[in-house]
DNA sequence: CGTTAGCACTCATGATTGACGAGTGCTAAC
DNA sequence: GTTAGCACTCGTCAATCATGAGTGCTAACG
């Protein structure tokens, strides 16, 4: 499949999917004809169209009004038809400037990645962080607050931090809890969180543990410290952009959309399945049956550091999306975020 | 100034506003006569009305239709006309649901606060963390990354933590940095990080500094750690509310609105400004000459522990705003943040 | 046989109109 | 001081109509 068009059937496509991207209205056969010069009458366009209608690739919202492409017309046009240009220098510029802003914080990085995504493409931007359990093990902390409540700071080997309540069954002094935390970074260095989980869980079980008090303590500590995994991965950034879509004209829609934004939860699932991937992924329209962002297309890319896939970056616009100018985007972004992330911060010396 | 209104004139902007604000459409004397059951013709009503648009209190939006409340009307209204009831136990304790779901971080904590006074209130919730150089230094942390960079994790007295990436002019050894740590952990705790900078500033500039090395790199370090404050301090919660208003009907302002959402930093101001003081404020219309938010009305409120006050929460919506509804849950959520911060984390044993 | 011109038909859009109703201000009577 | 009455204003809504872009179909053309 992809190629069963003749060219004639292509080109027009094309053009039909070009027009309704830069305009929003339905395109018509008379009015295409003449905005392409093309040779061929608005009759044999017409004939073209109804054969593309048939096929699924292109619908009309009613009779007398032109044809607009379907999910399959968009992703038929994004898969074959689609030529990207490269970035000019100058586009590149941008883009670095905008992300190279001085690294505050690796997550204020991510931030503004997400703010340039969405300022360079007009769309808006999201960009998400590692998923916690996946990332590599580099500092531990605990820090004694009243009643019983410490504090714990994760930092990850990539300088993401993360903190976490918890409460102790017993009261520890700081004295002692150096102590964990000294044996701790020794003991972990180097893992994922997943496999510290899963060492941590194979040595409480194991005898020799009940025996060494300080042991016992710190694993007990470190498994509630590790429990669950509840924080905010997401920067979705522009959001605001989409207020101006003739698109989204429907409050409904709109408000189902923000909604998605505010949850922001189905979208990690969404941006999880695109994270094993490599290059640009495209999910376009409700083909991923996520319904709350109906109408909407997703561009992503993931970024990497040498241990692997660390995160996912991309752009959230209306199907009718100026691809195009928006996969180099964040192609382009995607690899300046990882070379960030690899000799700035993640690369362990 | 406040109780220049007879009697009638009172009850009827009384009933004006309330009008307005369940309706949302201009209220005209006689379908106002009829709902509140006066014993008055509206004919007389109309002559007050006209008085009371006279003294700025109303406003007609064109020749024939009923009055609206200028935002001296809301002001007045809000200060003698409101009565308050209390939250029934019920209500209370839905806020305290909302709120006290497990406390994983005090960001967390904050963050669902927000989204509690969202859903309270039907509008917006907003959540500002404490001011960063106003808050207590609790303890310090360096952490190496590669490259010459290294991670410094604050956390504060209430459990607040920030991090920040610096990087080092001179190279040291993992163990140079926990002995910097450990000093700067004792001679700085229970200050708060305006004084710290203060006092590093004072040292740095003292004969004796220069002949201990340690202290020397250790002052260098945290007043590069200290230079900037960049953070993240304001959650907003449930912006999409504001898609339901007719009041924002106008493309326009929503986008302006969410715009100054996505941006937060004038909010911070205001925000700040009713840092100060104590109690519920409330900020109606374009009186804060923040036009970002016009048609807003903003009513917050600080929390504190026993340092004082750490931070500001409360609600935005139209100025139409149901006020007797909010600022009872804008109070007590306050209060109840407070006791949170006191008792759960912020009290130094 | 593919292509095209011609034609009848559909349908959204926008302007115009008129009735309606809710509202106002003013004046005069109570 | 209060109210009834009245003329007047204006936004809203529905109906009507012209317009124009678009379609599908058929028949003629090269």
């Amino acid at each position: 499949m992809g190629n069963d068009l003749n060219d004639r059937s292509r080109t027009i496509l094309e053009a039909i999917v070009d027009d309704y991207i830069s305009s929003g209205d339905p395109v018509g056969s008379r009015a295409m004809t003449r905005r392409h010069n093309m040779d061929i009458s608005p009759a044999t366009v017409r004939n073209v169209m109804a054969d593309l209608e048939e096929m699924g690739y292109l619908a009309s919202p009613h009779t007398s009004a032109g044809r607009i492409p379907t999910d399959k017309g968009y992703r038929y046009y994004v898969d074959s038809l689609l030529q990207l240009r490269e970035l000019t220098s100058r586009e590149k510029q941008r883009i670095e400037d905008h992300c190279n802003v001085e690294k505050k914080s690796v997550e204020s990085l991510l931030q503004e990645t997400g703010k340039a995504l969405s300022s360079l493409s007009s769309y808006a931007g999201i960009v998400m962080a590692p998923r916690f359990t996946s990332t590599v093990f580099r500092h531990i902390e605990f820090v004694r607050l009243s009643g019983g409540k410490v504090l714990v700071v994760f930092v990850s080997q990539s300088g993401l931090v993360q903190n976490k309540l918890i409460e102790l069954d017993e009261d520890l002094s700081q004295r002692e809890l150096e102590k964990i935390t000294n044996y701790l970074n020794n003991a972990l260095s180097g893992m994922t969180i997943q496999e510290v989980k899963e060492k941590v869980a194979a040595e409480m079980k194991q005898e020799k543990a009940l025996y060494d008090e300080l042991m016992q303590r710190a694993l007990n500590l470190s498994d509630k410290a590790l429990a669950e995994d509840v924080e905010e991965r997401v920067y979705i950034e522009g959001a605001s952009s989409f207020l101006e879509l003739p698109d989204f004209a429907d409050v409904g829609k709109m408000k189902k959309l923000f909604l998605a934004f505010e949850q922001k939860s189905r979208l990690v699932d969404l941006l999880d399945k695109s994270q094993e991937a490599s290059g640009v992924q495209i999910f376009i329209g409700s083909a991923n049956s996520y319904n709350e962002i109906e109408g909407c297309s997703l561009i992503t890319s993931s970024y990497r550091n040498v241990h692997g896939t660390i995160g996912t970056l991309g752009v959230i616009g209306p199907n009718r999306m100026k691809y195009s100018k928006v996969i180099p985007i964040v192609d382009y972004t995607a690899r300046l975020i990882s070379r960030l992330m690899e000799t700035g911060l993640g690369k362990e010396k």
